[in-house]
Parts: C-alpha cells; structure tokens; sequence
DNA sequence: CTCCGTTGTTAAACCGGTTTAACTATTGAA
DNA sequence: TTCAATAGTTAAACCGGTTTAACAACGGAG
C-alpha cells in the first residue's frame, strides 16, 4: 500500500483550519496570527509536507522553471566547456530559488524554433535563456510573438525587448593580438568561428580592430565551425599560404588544439615556428604541450548573473542590461617570437 | 492587451461540444464519432490551441519531464564528453514525445540527495536516471523511499529495484590491453578514476583482469579523479617508478591527454617510450600528437536506450533489463611497441 | 450602548485540464 | 411494438494549490 502523499488539506485538517489559512501561511502573507502560523507549521513539518508544484503551477499560472535550449549538433556540444560550466552557473542560483532548469538540445534548423515554440505554449517554461545569438537572430521575434520573457547572451544586433547580460570577448581577443605583436609578429592569423554567430563575427572583429591599432595590415582569416576537425583544416589553409602567418589567433581552445597539432604534422613546432591562443581556457589548455596561452572567460559567474536578471525578470521587477568584466588573456607557452 | 491564450473551454466551445469531449477527443479515446472529432480538431487548429501543461500535469498527475542529477564539480564536468552526447541521446527520445528534461548540476555532497528529494516531493518530475553509479549506492533506497521510478546506467552492486540499461566498459578495456600485450608490453600500468565510482573500480578491474589473461603480473595502478591536473600527476607518479611501465592505460581521455604532455615534459616521447590508451573517443583524441588510441563508447545511444527504458517503465510496462553493444577500441598513433 | 474599524479566519471560486457516472439517441432482436 | 444493448455526449467531480469576498470577534470612540 503506497502511502499517498499528504496534501494542503491533510495539513489544514491536521492543524484544524482551513486550507487557505495553510497557503497563506506558507507564503509568508499576512492576516495569519503568530499563533496559528505556528501550529500550521508544526502541522506540515509532522506530516512532511510540501507543497505540490503542480497545484502552484496551475494556480500561480507559472512554470516554476526556466528553459535553454541549445541547438548544436551533439558533437560539438561535447567538447565544448561553456554550457556545462554556465549550466552550473544557473544551477548555482536556482537552487535557492524554487526554480528548475529544463534543457533542450536540438539540431540546429526548425527544430530549434518548435522547441522555443512548444515551452512556451505547454507553459513549461516562464522564460529562456537566449545564447548563441546570431545575425538578425529570428528567436527575438519568435520570443516577442509568443510572449515568453527572455535575457539575452550579448547584445543582439538588432532592436531587442529583452534585458541583455553581456560579457565582451573583444577585450582579451585584442589583448592576445597585443600580446603576439609585441613579441614581434607582424603576419597574425585568426581563425574564427561561423560569423553568422555574433560571437563568431565579434571575435574576427576584435582582431581585425586590434591589428588595425597596431598598425598591421588585416591577416589572413579562415572561417571555421569550433570543431577541431574544422581547426585542424583551416590551420593548414593558413599555412599552405604565403607568406605564412606567424601567429593564429583562434575562436576557441579546441580549434586552437587541433590547429598546434595539424601545424605540427606539417613540420613546424609551437611556439618557435608558429604562435598560438585559444579562446576559452578549457581545463585541457593547460596540460598541452607546449601548453596554451588561452583567453579566460567566467561561464559560470555568466550563467549566475543571467539567471539573477531573468528571474528578476520574470518577478516583474525593473532590470537593466549587465555588463560582466571582460575576458583576459591567460599567457602560457604556445605564444614567442617570430623566429 | 495581451491575447490571452485559448483554453480548452474556449475550443470547446467554438466546437460547440463539451470540454470532456475535447479532451477525449485529444487523447484520441473512444467515444467520440468522427465526424465531431474532425470539428473539434480543426476547432483547435483555428484557435491554435494546444493543452496547457500545467493542467494536464495536475489532472494527471504527472508532471511530464524526467530528471536528471549531475554531482560533479564544474570543473570537471566541463571537459566530460559523456553528458553532453548522453542528453543529446535522451533529447532526441523525449522530443518524440512529450516529456522534457529537467537538468540539475549539484556539488557533490548532501545537495545531490536534496536534489533528488525535491524532484520528488515537488512532482517535479515523473522519473529519473542515476548516473555515476557509486559503490553501494546510497541513492538507490532514497529514490525507492520517495517512490521516483529510476534507470541505473550499468548495474549497481546491490539489489536495486530499478531496471538498469548496461553498456560495458570492460572489453574495450581488456581489447586495449591485449592490444598492448601484443605489441610486446609486460609493464602495463593504469590510471584510474575514482574508485568509489562503480565505472572508475570497473575498469580498473577489467584492466586487471586482462593482464591476468595475458599471463602477465598485475601492472601499478594509482588513483585519480578524471581531471588532466589528476591525470598528469598520476603519470608523473607512474613514470618515476622503477621499473617503469611502458604503458599507460588511462580511465579517460583527457587524463590520457594531459599524461601523455606530462611524459613528454619527462623527456620521454610518446609512443616510442610510452605507449597511452584513453577511454571515451573524445573528438579531441584524434586530433593529438600522436593521435590518441582510445575506446570509443556510444553515450548518445546509451541515452536514447535509457530514456526509452524509463518512459516505458513510468508508463507502468512491464521493462527488462538492456545491454547495450559493448565499448571497442579505437586504434590510433599513440600506441607501438616498446623500444 | 451603538457604531465602526481592525484583525483573523473561512468558504468558495478559480486555474486548465481529465475522468466517469449518467443520460440520450439509435439500432437490432424478440 | 417493446425492450435491451450500444454508441455518442455531457455535466460534474476532481487534481492541489491560490486568491478573495464575506464574515465573526473584538476593542475603542462617541
């Protein structure tokens, strides 16, 4: 015989009030004597009680809960470092709060704005997280049209209703690009992401500017897919160039892996031959060899500071765009001079 | 003015039938003919009208979602390639249906228990997956106190009430050390992970045993914990033993990775003095120098499998245990006979 | 002593679905 | 023609909470 779970009512029976007597109770309202607060309280921790979320949910019309959705294909979703370290981020305050974090992973295509689609009209979700922006991003529309609250990662390219938090990735990028021209390189690749990404096109954009204060010449740049497949192939584009770069400036730890190792193949060595950074500062970055000047981003205090707007958000309460400190450059050994 | 959204009664009554009707008509139950079938369903079309979850979840009692708890520093999560292609696995079932996932990330720790606590006190979800199976496994009695149906992936080591979906680690293992045997090693040495973790004791033991097949004495093993900074340590440990092994067979790749840098700062080059295997096929493993023989798992499956496994199970089916195709072995650059 | 304003409490409506007992209409058999 | 069985449909109860209008009890002012 399974023992049902004790409902509000068994509560209200148990303390001998009503049932709106236990809710207002619990909630902290007022117009419940000190008195009955306390039996009511003592009533629902005998009976180990708590209330269902199903019943609030209904009643309150919320969900109780917040949505990502990622659309990346699984492959390349596993080795990258930053959902699992923002998801531990939204965790992190969720966990106060009686909120709970539902996923999707999708692939890419429709299936990402059904997904978007289908939490909201279920009511499963009171608001999303908005990452991997891209170039007129169609989700702003979508979110707008079927009213689900929202923050943005970064600040969309175009008009947004919803609170951006954001943290500039063109401050380390630019800084690993004074880094190497300092050493004294003058022919500084980039690598880059896809640049329909607004992280792909802002990183290529952060070179570009920072070799433009330098008073270089744009290098050369190979748009890439984050994949170190994909790294290791633009590394060798780059290089089967002339004259060939002396430094690459990559999107992403991965790539960046990849492409010292297909420089490798090709019979160069890092960092005498070729200078490299990465982007991200994966755990793995450190323990290469030679190992990997990166640059350092905070996805979990990201995903903390995210999920503070958006629930504050969702509380109705006044929130303004974030501005999280920016990215640094983390200098290892796969930066030196030309040779 | 916000539109509100349509509910059941709205459609109902643009059908001109009753709210009952409509949700038989929905769940595709008898009793309704189908010419008012059809002006019901296009009734709800014109409205775009799709039931609400939170009533559904409260009728029904049933929330609709499977969760599942993740115990690991960020940290390390972050380089795991497991979860993500696991939940990708688990996302491409439960899209099919109407399920979503609710994810937790939890410190290690009396949260974990909370966590799961919670998910069931709350009606959170209907069912979950208990991964990262530990020796006697304390979550296996919590989960059956609650009353929350569960997967275990693998078996654990005790009576468990839950069906288990098993994918092997041990003949990748045992096909990697027989592969290193063959090669002419005798000093086959392992790093593994933590051994209060069922897959960490599980394939140190199949390593063990492979040797024993082999006729071979039992190689040193040591301790770590899956991170590169445990992994590097380990082999630096390792390689200072005398006599040295002259391979290493690693839990995972990216303490594979980061042993294979650690014996190269050591001055030996891999793998002419040192042969390493790793476990899991990150896509990184590929793209080392030497590229990275490891054994190749199939975590996307193992999530489809598991998902399918426990939606049977919470839909009260009659569900047997499933083994899964085990783990093989990824022959790459990094293993070759001892010199 | 009456009237009024508080304070504490309850009963009932409500959220948006599902389920079921009861009712109506239709059909087939006797 | 009557009756039983069957198919189609509905009204109402229910799931477990929240919210609110109404009301009772009480103290203080006039």
């Amino acid at each position: 015989m399974p023992k049902k779970k004790p409902t509000i009512a068994d509560v209200a029976r148990r303390a001998g009030v009503s049932k709106g007597a236990v809710s207002l109770t619990l909630n902290n309202r007022p117009g419940i004597s000190q008195d009955t607060r306390e039996r009511i309280l003592s009533a629902a921790a005998e009976l180990n009680w708590q209330p269902d979320r199903r019943g609030r949910s209904l009643a309150a019309s919320r969900a109780f809960a917040l949505g990502l959705v990622i659309a990346r294909p699984p492959r390349l979703l596993e080795a990258d470092p930053f959902f699992p370290a923002f998801i531990a981020g939204v965790e992190a305050v969720l966990a106060e709060r009686e909120y709970t974090l539902v996923l999707q992973v999708v692939r890419p295509g429709q299936a990402e704005a059904d997904a978007y689609r289908n939490l909201a009209r279920g009511g499963r979700v009171d608001g999303v997280f908005l990452s991997d922006l891209r170039h007129a991003d169609p989700r702003l529309q979508l979110l707008a049209e079927v009213g689900l609250p929202a923050v943005t990662l970064n600040r969309p390219d175009v008009r947004s209703p919803f609170p951006a938090v954001c943290l500039d990735d063109g401050p380390g990028i630019a800084a690993a690009v004074r880094h190497l021209v300092e050493l004294g390189h003058t022919r500084i690749a980039h690598v880059s992401g896809p640049s329909r990404f607004l992280h792909g096109a802002g990183r290529a954009r952060a070179w570009r500017q920072a070799l433009a204060e330098a008073g270089l010449p744009p290098g050369p740049v190979v748009e890439s897919d984050f994949s170190a497949a994909g790294g290791a192939a633009a590394t060798r584009e780059l290089l089967a160039g002339h004259p060939r770069p002396t430094a690459i400036v990559y999107a992403n730890d991965l790539m960046a892996i990849a492409g010292q190792t297909a420089a490798r193949a090709m019979g160069l060595s890092v960092p005498e031959d070729l200078s490299v950074t990465g982007f991200d500062d994966c755990e793995l970055a450190a323990y290469m060899h030679p190992p990997l000047t990166t640059v350092a981003t905070n996805a979990f205090g990201w995903g903390k500071r995210a999920t503070a707007v958006l629930l504050d958000l969702i509380e109705g309460e006044e929130v303004a765009d974030v501005e999280l400190p920016p990215t640094r450059l983390v200098l290892r050994g796969s930066t030196a001079p030309p040779s």
